[in-house]
DNA sequence: CTGTTAGCGCATTCAT
DNA sequence: ATGAATGCGCTAACAG
């Protein structure tokens, strides 16, 4: 281990020296810089981060919670997270909690013991075990996408309700009277908006809904798949069917026409997210845009002035969706 | 701040003995582990992770270097990495270096300043700068999927020699002879042995390959898609595509349907990774099975021992692949 | 401008 | 079994 004594040593200065050499060298003259430098090269001495943080008690990190890695809406989110953060000299620990408590207390926890500086939410849930919550409280946190339940911690997230009133009217315009949902995750903020703003826009142009035509329950493929199924088993199959995110369309998509349905003929999916191989399945997925990689990087903004104390301006960003129009929806079968 | 001088004055017992009793509760005695946890509880103390480590002299925390975060392929690679490192108490740094060699010289150096133990990579790139190269000699790094050119590293990586093989002879068996490839990131081990694998058994069957009949340059869904473009616009056409990625696969898969062509009827389209939505397309896509998860879990375990100075039994490992025969190859129109 | 000194918070000798 | 003392590698306050 080559340290700052042994380069002090080898330039014939204080180790005090060298350390101003490398954080302010304008606090030092240029021929002590040189012999500095020169020893630091020889000696191929690298500052201790951790020597550096434990002194001025910041560790430059910040945790981020993902329930899981592979959906790429998420990925694009934590790109922006990782981007932004990279441009402030912070880095990323991933947490992937797979949507169970005991990862999420864990992580979460890296919070409290100086590991990191503050916290990412990508998930709906409060990640402190029931032990740290006290503690929590004063903690630097911000959760995007979906807000902390029951918590007062500053969020970004996407204007579901608006984006799936537009949706609504997107398909109603299209003569659909007959919709299908199929649904991700329930217990969110996400789930209660969105579906808020389908039943507002029904409500408004009179259309019914039969809330058994409510299916899904998680943001995977195989639910689509399953949703697709159930909808299209019932004696009065929907012409439309909103899915919650393009995962849950695909697998949907997939099953109706594995079922001999066509797609938009006989019945318009729709999903949410655009990702990038929602314009590639066939026929191309009709979807909400959401600005993911922005998002990312706002809730990094966010974080960093709750850690660097200072106020927020606002608590909470809705972030505005643009409707995608593409060939998986169109007009209803008369 | 509250430390551990204060909860041990809290405790009535010395520092060393808060210390011991929560690293090595065996070492006292059941009443004084009493007071101290009922000290612990009433500051609410956690243990600085930062003072721990520069004390031990480890981070417990690994870097890992991927070139994008939104290929579904890495990421899973990624979750078997942040599982087993979670496992074994350490926790991943992400590194999302976007291909550009800056900012893998920023996230490698990290290893060099203790602020990591250890460095996975999934480029091909030898990932520190010039100015670090003689330091990183020794350092713990291994890598996934690829190899890192020139240097004698631990890697783990797929029998993609093997696996094209197989490929080129289900292809063959179904009567191919006019082959077509779109190739993903040219200077790599990947592109090196995949091309090898079609080419041998080419030779061995003796059918000619055009090199005009090798397109493309990156891993993305629009490099499939002007891939597709570039081999349906020739005289003669090829009747099969090797993709050396599903996204390649995915994008041709669309562009050739769009230009009217059906597959597999007029054209057979072979993907590699098996990603998730690879099952779901229209028609499912024949691909390369990769243990993605199972190779970051080895990744892990290999780079774990070389960090803690075990001797590594072997240096390099192959993993095996399974050919998955869906519906978007078949017999070659005649 | 540079050196001396004193910690940061913790773990680990070495005594007792 | 416990406490006192030392030091990990570095930075910052204070002198000079």
């Amino acid at each position: 281990m080559t340290n700052i004594k042994k380069v002090s040593e080898l330039a014939g200065v204080s180790t005090a020296t060298v350390s101003r050499t490398l954080k302010s060298p304008g606090l030092v003259t240029e021929k002590t810089r040189d012999k500095v430098m020169k020893a630091v090269k020889e000696a191929g001495y690298r500052p201790n981060w951790l020597a550096t943080s434990v002194k001025t008690g910041k560790s430059n990190s910040i945790v981020v919670l993902v329930p899981n890695l592979v959906n790429p809406f998420f990925m694009r989110i934590i790109e922006g997270i990782e981007q932004a953060a990279q441009e402030r000299g912070y880095s990323v620990l991933l947490g992937d909690t797979q949507g169970k408590s005991q990862r999420e207390n864990e992580y979460a926890s890296m919070v409290l013991t100086n590991r990191a500086d503050g916290l990412i939410q990508l998930d709906h849930s409060f990640p402190f075990s029931d032990n740290d919550a006290e503690l929590a409280e004063t903690i630097p946190m911000v959760s995007v996408c979906e807000r902390i339940a029951n918590r007062k911690y500053p969020f970004i997230e996407l204007d579901n309700y608006a984006a799936s009133r537009a949706l609504a009217h997107h398909l109603i315009s299209y003569g659909h009277s007959r919709f299908g949902i199929i649904a991700g995750q329930i217990e969110s903020q996400i789930y209660r908006d969105r579906l808020a703003g389908i039943k507002s826009v029904l409500h408004e142009e009179g259309i019914a809904f039969d809330d058994s035509m409510l299916v899904g329950g998680s943001y995977r493929i195989e639910t689509g798949v399953e949703g697709a199924r159930q909808l299209a088993g019932r004696e009065q199959p929907p012409t439309a069917v909103i899915c919650f995110n393009d995962d849950i369309a695909i697998g949907a998509l997939h099953e109706f026409k594995r079922l001999g349905l066509t797609v938009p003929g006989d019945i318009s999916v729709t999903g949410f997210d655009n990702v990038r191989v929602s314009a590639y399945m066939d026929p191309p997925l009709t979807t909400i845009d959401q600005p993911a990689y922005e998002m990312g990087r706002r809730a990094f903004e966010v974080l960093l002035q709750m850690i660097s104390r200072q106020p927020l301006n606002r608590t909470r960003e809705i972030l505005p969706f643009t409707l995608v129009e593409r060939q998986s929806s169109g007009p209803a079968k008369s």
